[in-house]
RNA sequence: GUGGCCGUAGCUCAGUCGGUAGAGUCCCAGAUUGUGAUUCUGGUUGUCGCGGGUUCGAGCCCCGUCGGCCACC
């Protein structure tokens, strides 16, 4: 992987992304596919909103079908039919979403398996091996995402363990990636997503060493999350995530440690803010310097009804929509608001029809990816700040504004 | 004609020993941030078929009546 910085507008980036498999121009929005699908959509279909990298999940895909499965299968890119760029969450969330499942220790954590109730023991080695066996283009470290709320206390203790965790990680990725590292990763291989016919995909694989990212923990004290940052960049990473965020904390708290972190994150790399989030948490955080996001807000809030428009947030599942035959969103070009009018995707939803959960979900990132597209024109453009007011200011970055038709 | 069973929320039904009614669904609204999500949370709705009686008090007991179903003549 290579990371291209283009262009910056102060501290909003407009960069690139470069794989063997694929470009992904940043600022950039990960959907997120955990089980091996973005649920409800084809490859395709992702592809045809824009996105250029999707995230899958360790824990999940190591429970079932297992990594092994996936390896023989020609790794997750074949099996799941995606050819561009992957990017594997590492577990650690699941330490977080699957607290009363789990016990940590300083191996690692062991987790009952919420799929048959097998014990299992997820270690730093452990998620790194099986995202290597997966092919993920970007591994993540393997991290205690710290609960919220926490004490200083607990955070530290959650933070210097996720630290131990990161080198243990990188010790492990170096051993199973041997070859140099770094610029010659694409070597040959340019940027062509197209590897249509997929035989070439094993090959791929082999030639593209995968990045590793660090994590960076520490709650909602500044001072936690810079030690953090000190600690992996001592290590040395290919990425920088922050954790541990949109776990329940308030958009200011969030925001707060956007302000004591963002910018001082490696420059020469890219940063992920990883579960986040809303448009506007979107649009706030490249202000910061954030380069990259996933989140399954704009996927699973398809799935129950909860729509993003240019108008602002449509909960299409409400009785004004039973009859409005305008579409979804008058100034969106996709396929659902090309074809459908408010009054079908209400009755889609109200009848639990499957074509509403797709023809939601295909929106929803689209919504997303064109969010992010004029948040890189705004970058280009060179008054970012500005781009952010008017934004704020507008019906789709309010808070909860829900779009009451006329 | 005789006997029996059943009438409770829009729908399907529960309701103990008599203490002025609940569930699911539907409907209405909300939540959702590295997916344990086709998920979760909250809310509205009653002439307890009708009329009498007994009782401090009846969805429940008694009488009558209307409607539906079943069995037997």
């Amino acid at each position: 992987m290579k990371f291209q910085l283009i262009q910056q507008c102060g501290h909003a980036r407009r960069g690139r992304l470069t794989f063997a498999r694929g470009t992904v121009e940043t600022p950039a929005f990960m959907p997120v596919g955990t089980y091996g699908t973005v649920k409800a959509m084809k490859p395709e279909e992702v592809r045809g909103t824009g996105a250029q990298i999707l995230l899958g999940n360790t824990f999940h895909l190591m429970l079932r079908p297992g990594e092994q499965a996936v390896r023989e299968l020609g790794g997750l890119h074949r099996f799941m039919h995606w050819d561009g760029p992957i990017l594997t969450d590492s577990g650690g969330f699941q330490v977080w979403s699957l607290s009363g499942l789990r016990k940590i220790t300083e191996e690692g954590v062991k987790f009952a398996s919420p799929v048959n109730g097998d014990r299992i023991l997820l270690t730093p080695e452990r998620s790194i091996e099986v995202q290597h066996a997966l092919g993920a283009d970007i591994v993540m470290q393997f991290d205690e995402c710290t609960p919220y709320p926490a004490t200083e206390q607990q955070a530290r203790k959650s933070m210097e363990l996720s630290a131990r965790w990161a080198a243990r990680c990188k010790t492990a990725h170096e051993a199973l990636v041997p070859e140099t590292r770094g610029g010659a990763s694409a070597r040959g291989l340019g940027p062509q997503p197209q590897a249509r016919g997929g035989q070439g995909l094993p090959l791929a694989v082999l030639e593209s060493p995968s990045a590793l990212f660090g994590i960076v923990q520490g709650g909602m004290y500044e001072g936690l999350r810079r030690e953090s940052l000190q600690r992996l960049t001592e290590t040395g990473f290919d990425g920088y995530a922050l954790g541990g965020l949109s776990v329940g904390e308030s958009e200011d708290e969030r925001l707060h440690v956007l302000d004591a972190i963002g910018h001082g994150l490696p420059p020469d790399r890219p940063h992920y803010l990883m579960g986040v989030g809303t448009p506007r948490d979107l649009v706030q955080a490249v202000a910061r310097g954030i380069d990259m996001f996933d989140c399954v807000m704009p996927t699973r809030n398809a799935r129950n009804g909860h729509l993003f428009t240019h108008a602002g947030v449509v909960r299409i599942r409400n009785s004004a929509h039973k009859t409005d035959g305008r579409p979804l969103d008058e100034r969106c070009d996709c396929y659902t608001c090309r074809n459908y009018s408010r009054a079908y995707l209400h009755h889609l939803d109200k009848c639990k029809e499957i074509l509403g959960a797709q023809l939601n979900t295909l929106h929803n990132l689209h919504y997303y990816q064109n969010v992010m597209q004029r948040i890189r024109a705004a970058v280009e453009g060179g008054d970012y700040a500005a781009f952010v007011a008017d934004f704020l200011g507008s019906p789709e970055g309010g808070q909860a504004s829900p779009a009451v038709p006329a």
